[in-house]
DNA sequence: CGTCAGGTAGCCA
DNA sequence: TGGCTACCTGAC
């Protein structure tokens, strides 16, 4: 079994952070599912033991030629975020493939993690080809073009979002999903944009998660809550503002600052008696009393 | 059982 | 640009 030694990475962090969702855990053992590939993994202090994938596979999807602590020097604008980069250190952006990132996210709208995860386990077994890797068998992730039934879309238990799923599939392409990367941000989001059931959030989540554009700054729920606490005093703010505020303050790689916000503000509401909670806004105050 | 969940499109002011 | 709502369906 290969191992690497690695610094400033920590496994379980970055995968369950919310950004990829065909992940499974064995003892402490990962799973990992990239189109057609099975990763298996796991960390031990400074230690990465892993199969099915080369080294240098490994070191390009989790991001580990990055200068992480560049990165974190740039992010860490105030307490607030510094507290949140401590508490999750090793954290990393991952590099996915992008047109599994496309279904992903379309199937996350108005979901829920285990939903979105449920949606791709049975899209991967009704379209994709069974494989193995040892004793571990699952489907591989389909191919653009291969989505090719509306049936069996719907099938996959994806709702509304099937008719999104199936026209994303006769739209992209590998080579649309590459050239975006030769594009500025603003272009590329817009080119995601054209693609029905792809607005801004989504386009974001792509274009971090699986394009490399680390200023990307996706708005979801519990951002729009933790900026709107933390940032402007619970005044309401449009995400089109909250987006702009983001890129602005966190710069070049506000997506990272992102991430790090969206678990610690995540971590310390689903850790919390939800029984006594009064509103959303009590539970942030809570949080902001850490620091 | 009701409510809610990593949003978006369409429609209106 | 901003505000509103329907939309499938599994989790909680």
């Amino acid at each position: 079994m290969p191992k690497i030694r690695i610094q400033d990475f920590h496994l379980e962090h970055t995968l369950l952070c919310g950004q990829l969702f065909r992940v499974t855990r064995q003892d402490d053992w990962y799973h990992i599912i990239v189109r057609d590939r099975i990763l298996k993994i796991r960390q031990r202090f400074d230690c990465l033991e892993f199969h099915g994938v080369s080294k240098e596979f490994l070191l390009h999807y989790f991001a580990l030629d990055e200068p992480y602590i560049a990165i974190l020097t740039q992010i860490n604008k105030d307490p607030y975020i510094d507290n949140a980069i401590k508490k999750y250190h090793g954290l990393r952006i991952i590099r996915q493939d992008p047109w599994e990132c496309v279904i992903s996210f379309l199937c996350s709208s108005a979901a829920n993690i285990p939903k979105i995860t449920l949606n791709l386990e049975l899209l991967s077994s009704l379209f994709g080809k069974r494989i193995r890797l040892n004793k571990f068998e699952g489907y591989a992730f389909p191919n653009p073009g291969d989505l090719n039934s509306y049936q069996g879309i719907l099938m996959a238990k994806t709702g509304f979002r099937a008719g999104y799923i199936k026209t994303a599939n006769e739209l992209v392409t590998e080579e649309f999903l590459q050239s975006l990367r030769k594009l500025s941000y603003s272009e590329a989001k817009k080119a995601l944009k054209n693609i029905p059931g792809i607005g801004d959030k989504i386009a974001d989540c792509i274009l971090l998660f699986s394009l490399g554009f680390s200023e990307a700054f996706p708005i979801d729920i519990w951002i729009r809550r933790v900026l709107q606490e933390v940032y402007f005093k619970n005044r309401l703010i449009s995400d089109k503002h909250l987006r702009d505020f983001g890129t602005n303050y966190f710069g070049k790689y506000a997506g990272y600052a992102q991430q790090f916000l969206y678990m610690f503000v995540r971590n310390s509401i689903l850790k919390s008696d939800r029984r006594t909670q009064e509103g959303l806004g009590k539970v942030i105050s809570k949080d902001r009393t850490l620091f």
